[in-house]
DNA sequence: AGAATCTCGATCCATTCAATCAAGGATTCG
DNA sequence: CGAATCCTTGATTGAATGGATCGAGATTCT
């Protein structure tokens, strides 16, 4: 698994959102000075999110996003694979966007099956965690290290 | 981590060499049409694995290439590293690749939090698993299903 | 109507990947 | 020695991907 800059940005305005969890929506704008990201870009990908059914949208002049079911029930490994794809290193030992390679007998390569053993040990980490619990310890996180936490430039 | 096809080819290759293990030589090109690689790229990814200290060539008529050293000293998440770069999902936990990332604070990134255990998780599977490993389980896998094992056009 | 805001497709540029090519050196065998 | 074989190095190409911006259109509120 790797996760580019859009995957990074995806999950920190889901996090953003997440933090402030109503039934009032946030505007891209708002989230892109607080989060530090293009918004342009932003915008591109809060689209996507909406159409992968994690926030939800409302136009006009008093528009934005917000999460479009609680916390919990949005999993950070479906977020992932909606916006940056599979999660494993190679794609013959991706469950949900398996391709196949070219090594002469797959079902007996080595490499594959090692990286099957790595592929588990990301998806397990990543289902079982739901954006509640990254909502948590960014609430846990803030409040740490009061004494450098109000050095903000 | 991503596994590109370059180091997809480097641990075949070693896999290959691995099988194989003496003091005798092994050519590029046998190499590649046993493992179906093609043969400049895998001459580039060869030489590539010969700085990182992984194998050791021999030039002329009866030339090839051969491990640097036995199996069981050669670690995956080594190989991986020369060849791909970072182990890390993203480049602000990574620990041999460190990258700053954008976000307002590092240290109290909820995301980052998470992402540290993936990278954790991914590094001790990796570190712990060497080339004699990768070998052993393609010997294994190569006695299983004799059925099918025959088959082979 | 008019302003604010999301929507959506087009486009741009830089980088990376996979692969190939070309020229040259080194080595060994006969 | 000479030729075959193979490694070495660097350049190059073409495709794909990633990050980002723009502009016009649709929607909603006041």
């Amino acid at each position: 698994m790797k996760l580019t800059v859009r995957g990074e940005y995806a999950l920190r305005a889901l996090t953003h959102l997440g933090l402030r969890h109503s039934p009032k929506v946030i505007q891209i704008s708002v989230i892109s000075t607080a989060e530090n990201i293009p918004k342009r870009f932003l915008e591109q990908i809060l689209n996507d999110l909406r159409t992968g059914g994690f926030v939800e949208s409302r136009r006009g002049v008093a528009g934005g996003y917000r999460l479009a079911k609680p916390p919990e029930k949005i999993v950070i490994a479906s977020v992932i694979r909606h916006i940056e794809g599979a999660l494993a290193p190679i794609g013959c030992v991706s469950e949900n966007y398996y391709e196949k390679c070219n090594c002469p007998d797959e079902a007996r390569c080595a490499l594959r099956s090692i990286m099957k053993e790595v592929r588990d040990s990301i998806a397990h980490l990543l289902e079982k965690t739901t954006l509640a619990d990254l909502v948590a310890r960014a609430e846990k996180l803030r409040s740490t290290d009061p004494a450098d936490a109000d050095f903000v430039i």
